[in-house]
DNA sequence: GAGCCTCTTGACTGGATCGGTCGCGACCTT
DNA sequence: AAGGTCGCGACCGATCCAGTCAAGAGGCTC
Protein backbone atom coordinates (compact mmCIF):
# COMPACT_ATOMS: atom_id res chain seq x y z
CA UNK A 1 0.00 0.00 0.00
CA UNK A 2 1.04 3.56 -0.88
CA UNK A 3 1.61 5.98 2.06
CA UNK A 4 0.23 9.02 2.09
CA UNK A 5 3.37 10.63 2.02
CA UNK A 6 4.24 8.91 -1.41
CA UNK A 7 0.99 10.36 -2.42
CA UNK A 8 1.00 13.49 -1.27
CA UNK A 9 4.85 13.77 -2.69
CA UNK A 10 3.34 13.00 -6.11
CA UNK A 11 0.74 14.99 -6.45
CA UNK A 12 3.08 17.75 -5.38
CA UNK A 13 5.85 16.92 -7.74
CA UNK A 14 2.96 16.34 -10.37
CA UNK A 15 2.06 21.07 -9.55
CA UNK A 16 5.81 21.58 -10.09
CA UNK A 17 6.07 19.42 -12.97
CA UNK A 18 3.15 21.45 -14.80
CA UNK A 19 5.32 24.61 -13.12
CA UNK A 20 8.44 23.73 -14.29
CA UNK A 21 10.85 26.38 -15.82
CA UNK A 22 8.60 29.04 -14.34
CA UNK A 23 10.45 29.74 -11.20
CA UNK A 24 9.92 28.58 -7.25
CA UNK A 25 6.37 27.18 -6.01
CA UNK A 26 5.39 27.91 -2.23
CA UNK A 27 5.06 25.20 0.09
CA UNK A 28 1.29 26.74 0.76
CA UNK A 29 0.19 27.46 -2.46
CA UNK A 30 1.04 23.50 -3.51
CA UNK A 31 -0.36 22.26 -0.03
CA UNK A 32 -3.64 24.70 -0.80
CA UNK A 33 -4.06 23.19 -4.23
CA UNK A 34 -3.56 19.87 -3.61
CA UNK A 35 -5.65 19.72 -0.12
CA UNK A 36 -2.06 18.17 1.54
CA UNK A 37 -1.43 19.49 5.55
CA UNK A 38 0.94 22.12 5.01
CA UNK A 39 3.28 21.57 7.96
CA UNK A 40 3.08 17.67 6.69
CA UNK A 41 4.18 18.79 3.36
CA UNK A 42 7.00 20.67 3.93
CA UNK A 43 8.95 17.32 5.35
CA UNK A 44 8.12 15.72 2.35
CA UNK A 45 9.61 18.18 0.49
CA UNK A 46 12.80 18.56 2.05
CA UNK A 47 13.12 15.10 2.28
CA UNK A 48 13.10 15.13 -1.86
CA UNK A 49 15.13 17.94 -1.65
CA UNK A 50 17.59 16.04 0.41
CA UNK A 51 17.75 13.49 -2.18
CA UNK A 52 18.21 15.69 -5.14
CA UNK A 53 14.68 15.50 -6.37
CA UNK A 54 14.15 19.18 -5.52
CA UNK A 55 15.72 22.62 -4.92
CA UNK A 56 14.45 25.51 -3.13
CA UNK A 57 15.21 29.29 -2.75
CA UNK A 58 14.13 30.83 0.34
CA UNK A 59 13.08 34.10 1.58
CA UNK A 60 10.69 36.17 -0.49
CA UNK A 61 9.83 35.27 -4.04
CA UNK A 62 11.22 31.53 -2.90
CA UNK A 63 9.55 28.55 -3.11
CA UNK A 64 10.34 24.99 -4.06
CA UNK A 65 11.33 23.47 -8.03
CA UNK A 66 12.17 20.60 -9.53
CA UNK A 67 15.50 19.56 -10.13
CA UNK A 68 15.39 18.54 -13.40
CA UNK A 69 13.02 17.68 -16.25
CA UNK A 70 9.71 16.35 -15.69
CA UNK A 71 10.46 13.38 -18.01
CA UNK A 72 13.63 12.45 -15.78
CA UNK A 73 12.12 11.84 -12.10
CA UNK A 74 10.34 8.63 -12.30
CA UNK A 75 7.95 7.68 -9.87
CA UNK A 76 9.41 4.82 -8.94
CA UNK A 77 12.52 6.74 -7.89
CA UNK A 78 9.88 8.88 -5.52
CA UNK A 79 8.13 5.95 -4.21
CA UNK A 80 11.92 4.17 -3.25
CA UNK A 81 12.93 7.63 -1.43
CA UNK A 82 9.57 7.61 0.66
CA UNK A 83 8.38 4.50 1.12
CA UNK A 84 11.92 1.99 0.64
CA UNK A 85 11.49 -0.53 -1.03
CA UNK A 86 9.21 -1.62 -3.94
CA UNK A 87 9.33 -5.22 -3.66
CA UNK A 88 7.15 -7.22 -1.28
CA UNK A 89 9.54 -9.14 0.02
CA UNK A 90 13.06 -8.04 1.11
CA UNK A 91 14.75 -11.91 -0.73
CA UNK A 92 13.17 -10.52 -4.17
CA UNK A 93 14.58 -6.82 -3.63
CA UNK A 94 16.66 -5.46 -5.78
CA UNK A 95 17.84 -1.92 -4.09
CA UNK A 96 17.33 -3.53 -1.01
CA UNK A 97 18.05 -7.25 -1.09
CA UNK A 98 17.92 -9.41 2.19
CA UNK A 99 17.56 -13.03 2.46
CA UNK A 100 14.70 -14.85 4.27
CA UNK A 101 16.45 -15.77 7.62
CA UNK A 102 14.31 -19.39 7.18
CA UNK A 103 14.56 -19.95 3.87
CA UNK A 104 17.05 -23.41 3.65
CA UNK A 105 17.03 -22.59 -0.18
CA UNK A 106 15.76 -19.26 -2.48
CA UNK A 107 16.01 -20.19 -5.28
CA UNK A 108 13.46 -23.67 -4.68
CA UNK A 109 10.87 -21.14 -2.52
CA UNK A 110 7.56 -21.17 -4.40
CA UNK A 111 6.66 -17.74 -2.54
CA UNK A 112 10.10 -15.71 -3.63
CA UNK A 113 9.23 -17.05 -7.37
CA UNK A 114 5.56 -15.66 -7.62
CA UNK A 115 6.64 -12.32 -5.78
CA UNK A 116 9.57 -11.88 -8.18
CA UNK A 117 7.09 -11.70 -10.62
CA UNK A 118 5.26 -9.55 -8.45
CA UNK A 119 8.40 -6.59 -7.81
CA UNK A 120 9.27 -7.06 -11.56
CA UNK A 121 5.64 -6.15 -13.14
CA UNK A 122 5.47 -3.22 -10.73
CA UNK A 123 8.99 -2.01 -10.78
CA UNK A 124 8.36 -1.97 -14.88
CA UNK A 125 5.37 -0.04 -14.45
CA UNK A 126 6.84 2.68 -12.01
CA UNK A 127 10.33 2.98 -13.13
CA UNK A 128 9.18 3.71 -16.78
CA UNK A 129 6.38 6.25 -16.10
CA UNK A 130 7.88 9.71 -15.39
CA UNK A 131 6.56 12.80 -14.06
CA UNK A 132 6.05 14.18 -17.45
CA UNK A 133 4.46 10.61 -18.36
CA UNK A 134 1.22 11.26 -15.86
CA UNK A 135 1.30 14.91 -17.03
CA UNK A 136 0.49 13.70 -20.55
CA UNK A 137 -1.63 10.80 -19.71
CA UNK A 138 -3.89 13.46 -17.52
CA UNK A 139 -4.13 15.71 -20.49
CA UNK A 140 -5.67 13.22 -22.79
CA UNK A 141 -7.95 12.11 -20.42
CA UNK A 142 -9.24 15.84 -19.60
CA UNK A 143 -8.89 16.84 -23.94
CA UNK A 144 -11.57 13.82 -24.14
CA UNK A 145 -8.92 11.55 -25.60
CA UNK A 146 -8.85 8.79 -23.34
CA UNK A 147 -7.81 6.31 -26.15
CA UNK A 148 -3.97 7.70 -26.09
CA UNK A 149 -4.09 6.35 -22.36
CA UNK A 150 -4.23 2.93 -23.81
CA UNK A 151 -1.41 3.61 -26.50
CA UNK A 152 1.54 3.78 -24.74
CA UNK B 1 5.28 -5.28 1.22
CA UNK B 2 3.97 -8.70 2.33
CA UNK B 3 3.03 -9.17 5.94
CA UNK B 4 5.02 -11.89 8.03
CA UNK B 5 1.33 -13.47 8.44
CA UNK B 6 0.88 -13.59 4.56
CA UNK B 7 4.28 -14.82 3.80
CA UNK B 8 4.07 -17.50 7.01
CA UNK B 9 0.25 -18.52 5.69
CA UNK B 10 1.31 -18.84 2.61
CA UNK B 11 4.47 -21.15 3.71
CA UNK B 12 1.99 -23.51 5.62
CA UNK B 13 -0.47 -23.46 2.95
CA UNK B 14 2.42 -24.97 0.95
CA UNK B 15 3.06 -27.74 3.56
CA UNK B 16 -0.68 -28.55 3.69
CA UNK B 17 -1.02 -28.49 -0.50
CA UNK B 18 2.02 -30.88 -0.48
CA UNK B 19 0.36 -32.83 2.05
CA UNK B 20 -2.93 -32.91 0.64
CA UNK B 21 -5.19 -35.80 0.82
CA UNK B 22 -3.55 -37.36 3.31
CA UNK B 23 -5.29 -36.16 6.74
CA UNK B 24 -4.69 -33.80 9.11
CA UNK B 25 -1.04 -31.90 9.83
CA UNK B 26 -0.35 -30.67 13.10
CA UNK B 27 0.07 -26.79 14.10
CA UNK B 28 3.69 -27.55 15.66
CA UNK B 29 4.51 -29.71 12.51
CA UNK B 30 4.22 -27.08 10.26
CA UNK B 31 5.51 -24.32 12.44
CA UNK B 32 8.76 -26.88 13.21
CA UNK B 33 9.18 -27.18 9.27
CA UNK B 34 9.06 -23.80 8.14
CA UNK B 35 10.31 -21.81 10.90
CA UNK B 36 7.87 -19.99 12.06
CA UNK B 37 6.55 -19.20 16.16
CA UNK B 38 3.68 -21.79 16.22
CA UNK B 39 1.44 -19.46 18.35
CA UNK B 40 1.67 -16.87 16.17
CA UNK B 41 0.89 -19.89 13.01
CA UNK B 42 -2.33 -20.78 15.29
CA UNK B 43 -3.74 -17.13 15.27
CA UNK B 44 -3.22 -17.72 10.87
CA UNK B 45 -4.39 -21.11 10.70
CA UNK B 46 -7.33 -20.27 12.39
CA UNK B 47 -7.97 -16.92 10.63
CA UNK B 48 -7.85 -19.42 7.33
CA UNK B 49 -10.06 -21.71 8.50
CA UNK B 50 -13.03 -18.73 9.09
CA UNK B 51 -12.38 -17.91 5.62
CA UNK B 52 -13.61 -21.39 4.57
CA UNK B 53 -9.80 -22.06 3.34
CA UNK B 54 -8.74 -24.45 5.77
CA UNK B 55 -10.47 -27.31 7.71
CA UNK B 56 -9.50 -29.11 11.17
CA UNK B 57 -9.92 -32.00 13.31
CA UNK B 58 -9.62 -31.85 16.96
CA UNK B 59 -8.10 -34.08 19.34
CA UNK B 60 -5.78 -36.99 17.97
CA UNK B 61 -4.92 -37.69 15.28
CA UNK B 62 -6.22 -33.86 14.38
CA UNK B 63 -4.76 -30.73 13.17
CA UNK B 64 -5.23 -28.84 9.97
CA UNK B 65 -6.16 -29.67 6.24
CA UNK B 66 -7.07 -27.53 3.33
CA UNK B 67 -10.60 -27.33 2.53
CA UNK B 68 -10.19 -27.68 -1.14
CA UNK B 69 -8.10 -29.03 -4.07
CA UNK B 70 -4.59 -26.75 -4.06
CA UNK B 71 -4.98 -25.76 -7.54
CA UNK B 72 -8.21 -23.92 -6.31
CA UNK B 73 -6.92 -21.94 -3.50
CA UNK B 74 -4.78 -18.76 -5.04
CA UNK B 75 -1.99 -16.43 -3.56
CA UNK B 76 -4.38 -13.67 -4.31
CA UNK B 77 -7.12 -14.76 -2.15
CA UNK B 78 -4.89 -15.82 0.48
CA UNK B 79 -2.75 -12.17 1.02
CA UNK B 80 -6.38 -10.46 0.49
CA UNK B 81 -7.74 -12.19 3.58
CA UNK B 82 -4.40 -11.56 5.48
CA UNK B 83 -3.06 -8.43 4.49
CA UNK B 84 -6.35 -7.11 2.62
CA UNK B 85 -6.70 -5.42 -0.82
CA UNK B 86 -3.83 -6.01 -3.11
CA UNK B 87 -3.95 -2.08 -4.52
CA UNK B 88 -1.35 0.79 -3.65
CA UNK B 89 -4.54 2.79 -3.23
CA UNK B 90 -8.20 2.56 -2.03
CA UNK B 91 -9.13 4.58 -5.04
CA UNK B 92 -8.10 1.62 -7.54
CA UNK B 93 -8.84 -0.91 -5.52
CA UNK B 94 -12.21 -3.66 -6.82
CA UNK B 95 -12.29 -5.06 -3.85
CA UNK B 96 -12.50 -2.41 -1.23
CA UNK B 97 -12.73 0.83 -3.44
CA UNK B 98 -12.79 4.08 -1.33
CA UNK B 99 -12.66 7.73 -3.12
CA UNK B 100 -9.98 9.64 -2.09
CA UNK B 101 -11.26 12.58 0.21
CA UNK B 102 -8.88 15.33 -2.08
CA UNK B 103 -9.72 14.12 -5.43
CA UNK B 104 -11.53 16.40 -7.46
CA UNK B 105 -12.36 14.50 -10.59
CA UNK B 106 -10.78 10.41 -10.30
CA UNK B 107 -10.75 10.57 -14.26
CA UNK B 108 -8.10 12.81 -14.61
CA UNK B 109 -5.86 12.16 -11.80
CA UNK B 110 -2.06 11.06 -12.58
CA UNK B 111 -1.54 9.18 -9.69
CA UNK B 112 -4.30 6.84 -10.06
CA UNK B 113 -4.09 5.88 -13.71
CA UNK B 114 -0.51 4.45 -12.91
CA UNK B 115 -1.38 2.63 -10.35
CA UNK B 116 -4.15 1.46 -11.61
CA UNK B 117 -1.94 -0.30 -13.62
CA UNK B 118 0.35 -1.57 -11.06
CA UNK B 119 -2.78 -2.97 -9.05
CA UNK B 120 -3.95 -4.73 -12.59
CA UNK B 121 -0.62 -6.37 -12.88
CA UNK B 122 -0.05 -7.46 -9.84
CA UNK B 123 -3.98 -9.09 -8.97
CA UNK B 124 -3.41 -10.63 -12.47
CA UNK B 125 -0.06 -12.46 -11.01
CA UNK B 126 -1.36 -13.19 -7.64
CA UNK B 127 -4.98 -14.25 -9.26
CA UNK B 128 -3.74 -17.02 -11.83
CA UNK B 129 -1.22 -18.29 -8.99
CA UNK B 130 -2.55 -21.22 -7.02
CA UNK B 131 -0.89 -23.33 -4.52
CA UNK B 132 -0.74 -26.34 -6.68
CA UNK B 133 0.92 -23.44 -9.22
CA UNK B 134 3.52 -22.89 -6.91
CA UNK B 135 4.10 -26.45 -6.43
CA UNK B 136 5.00 -27.07 -9.65
CA UNK B 137 7.50 -24.35 -10.16
CA UNK B 138 9.05 -25.31 -6.99
CA UNK B 139 8.97 -28.87 -8.39
CA UNK B 140 10.98 -27.56 -11.41
CA UNK B 141 13.21 -25.93 -9.96
CA UNK B 142 14.35 -28.83 -7.57
CA UNK B 143 14.53 -31.15 -10.33
CA UNK B 144 16.64 -29.01 -12.50
CA UNK B 145 14.23 -28.19 -14.96
CA UNK B 146 14.58 -24.24 -14.24
CA UNK B 147 13.35 -23.41 -17.37
CA UNK B 148 10.23 -24.47 -17.10
CA UNK B 149 9.44 -22.05 -14.51
CA UNK B 150 9.50 -19.32 -17.88
CA UNK B 151 7.30 -21.47 -19.62
CA UNK B 152 4.21 -20.67 -17.86
C1' DG C 1 -14.80 -41.51 32.29
C1' DA C 2 -9.86 -40.45 32.78
C1' DG C 3 -6.44 -38.58 30.62
C1' DC C 4 -4.32 -36.90 26.84
C1' DC C 5 -4.15 -34.48 22.56
C1' DT C 6 -5.31 -30.77 19.69
C1' DC C 7 -7.42 -26.74 18.32
C1' DT C 8 -9.88 -22.14 20.19
C1' DT C 9 -10.24 -17.89 22.34
C1' DG C 10 -9.25 -13.63 24.60
C1' DA C 11 -6.20 -10.70 26.72
C1' DC C 12 -1.89 -8.72 26.69
C1' DT C 13 2.64 -6.77 25.21
C1' DG C 14 6.61 -3.97 23.36
C1' DG C 15 8.01 -1.73 19.57
C1' DA C 16 7.55 0.45 15.21
C1' DT C 17 5.30 3.18 11.92
C1' DC C 18 1.91 6.52 10.24
C1' DG C 19 0.14 10.84 9.86
C1' DG C 20 0.51 14.61 11.52
C1' DT C 21 1.54 19.29 14.66
C1' DC C 22 4.42 22.97 17.05
C1' DG C 23 7.84 26.27 17.60
C1' DC C 24 11.80 28.39 16.65
C1' DG C 25 15.46 29.02 13.81
C1' DA C 26 18.18 30.30 9.48
C1' DC C 27 18.30 32.53 5.44
C1' DC C 28 17.05 35.56 1.53
C1' DT C 29 15.15 39.71 -0.68
C1' DT C 30 14.06 44.36 -0.74
C1' DA D 1 15.94 45.67 9.41
C1' DA D 2 11.46 43.66 8.16
C1' DG D 3 8.97 40.35 6.39
C1' DG D 4 8.62 36.24 3.79
C1' DT D 5 10.14 31.57 3.20
C1' DC D 6 12.32 27.28 3.98
C1' DG D 7 14.87 24.16 7.72
C1' DC D 8 14.89 21.25 11.48
C1' DG D 9 14.17 19.05 15.88
C1' DA D 10 10.90 17.67 19.15
C1' DC D 11 6.65 15.89 20.09
C1' DC D 12 2.08 13.38 19.79
C1' DG D 13 -1.85 10.04 19.52
C1' DA D 14 -3.45 6.24 17.10
C1' DT D 15 -2.84 2.16 14.89
C1' DC D 16 -0.64 -1.93 13.39
C1' DC D 17 2.83 -5.69 13.65
C1' DA D 18 4.66 -9.67 15.50
C1' DG D 19 4.33 -12.34 19.04
C1' DT D 20 3.24 -14.39 23.91
C1' DC D 21 0.39 -16.23 27.70
C1' DA D 22 -3.14 -18.60 30.05
C1' DA D 23 -7.11 -20.92 30.16
C1' DG D 24 -10.67 -23.62 27.97
C1' DA D 25 -13.42 -26.45 24.74
C1' DG D 26 -13.89 -30.36 22.09
C1' DG D 27 -12.52 -35.02 20.57
C1' DC D 28 -9.99 -39.55 20.90
C1' DT D 29 -8.35 -43.81 23.07
C1' DC D 30 -8.12 -46.89 26.56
Amino acid sequence: MLSKKSKYALKALMVLAKEYGQGPVLISDVAQREGIPRKFLELILLELKNQGILQSKKGKGGGYFLGREPRLISVGHIIRILDGPIAPLPCVSKTAYMRCRECRDERSCGIRIVMKEVRDATAKIMDSTSLADMLSRVEAVVTGKESLSFAI
